[in-house]
DNA sequence: ATTATAATTTATCATTTGATAAATGTAAAT
DNA sequence: ATTTACATTTATCAAATGATAAATTATAAT
């Protein structure tokens, strides 16, 4: 009788398909590196998967492959084609279109796990980051800086380039409704705005501000 | 005459102080860690150091301990209590109270020891940046709501309470700030505009906006 | 029911890591 | 020059870690 009132609730061994499996693995790696980083050990992996540990190294040789995958999962053509044309969308308010991109950018990086393996991958490893900034001031920084310009009839880049001042004032405002996440996920303290509310506020204060920098700037209307 | 040869340097070995070597490891194990983050083995630090392990445990008699004079070094009392008296001097502008605020702030946190150290141990451990956010939110954030208020001929925190977008405003332009130092030293990608130009455009962007924030909110000038 | 495939576990290893004790050698005091 | 104090190193350990090989057992095919 001794032995159904073992400790252990005994989880005996299931079976999957190689790619479910694969999956699974996968998922629970992106959760647990997300918390513990890359330097969480396999062993423990292991036990948060109940699973035992060789069986992480049937799917995935090494460490660093499972850690790639975990890279190309996340942050691998999370950025939506899409997104470009809703800035561009000159047909709506521009307050509209910034509204509409950072609502669904912030669906994909506002979650403890990508904020989380984001800088944790960018503390350790640097070239994700490396290439993933550059990326950001191209399709989105950019083009925001293009739509503003356009949007109080200041003069296009073909007769001014683009100053230093209205890049930074748009990777400010990107880079605060990031911080939200880092407050949110990394630091887990309460945040009293909610992320509606927050991309709202910080969209309308760039659009009201780049306005003012602009006539510091002296960018005169067209 | 192999002996002169050698492949090491031989670095004889060099005796200090008790409050020098413990000065020397503290100052290289914050450079080290910021680097490779916590998991960063002793033994790879003292080597670093040129210096063998057990030396270290001398002085900190576990990680533990090691860690914490690191985080007590970076992160205790550094904020300059001056600040607070920065933000709400009324006799100077507000811009420009903002900008020597942040331009002072900026000094201390726009290092990689810095924020990279602030940044593992806000992933990893907790409870520092869990006290840290409430310590800027009240002594600069709300503050600078209340200013700007102020500077505006706007209605008291006794009439009409702090809204939400007040204050993420605020802290957006606050997350941006610390994103600049996030790109540079985490991503360490190249940055278009130099901390001066940041701060300008920040605190710029900010002022303006709030002004149509306030607008949108239905706050009136009294 | 038996067999065959292969998914999963058990057992094991070399290295690394945090930590300790004993030996060594430097620098100051006598 | 000798002695003494103690800063530093050498030697070592148990536990943890990434990784591998062999044994086991669940599942599907026969």
């Amino acid at each position: 009788m001794a032995e159904e009132l073992d400790t252990k609730p005994k989880a005996k061994r299931q079976r999957f398909s190689p790619e479910e499996r694969r999956r699974m693995i996968l998922e629970g790696a992106i959760e647990f590196f997300a918390e513990n980083g890359f330097d969480g050990s396999t062993h423990q992996l292991a036990h948060f998967l109940g699973v035992t540990q060789p069986l992480i190294y049937k799917y995935y040789p090494t460490k660093e492959d499972l850690i790639d995958a975990v890279y190309e999962d996340l942050f691998q053509n999370r950025w939506n084609d899409e997104w470009d044309g809703i800035l561009s969308d000159r047909s709506r308010p521009i307050k509209e279109r910034l509204v509409d991109f950072y609502t669904r950018y912030c669906e994909v990086i506002h979650s403890p796990d990508w904020i989380r393996v984001f800088l944790y991958s960018g503390l350790k490893n640097m070239e994700i980051n490396q290439r993933y900034a550059p990326l950001v001031e191209e399709r989105a920084i950019r083009r925001v800086c293009i739509e503003a310009r356009d949007a109080n009839n200041l003069p296009g880049l073909d007769k001014i380039p683009l100053a230093n001042e209205e890049f930074e004032a748009v990777w400010t405002m990107h880079g605060g409704i990031f911080y939200y996440g880092v407050r949110r996920f990394v630091y887990r303290v309460p945040v009293s705005a909610s992320t509606d509310e927050l991309i709202n506020g910080a969209v309308t204060t760039y659009l009201e501000g780049v306005q003012g920098l602009a006539r510091q700037m002296g960018l005169t209307a067209s």
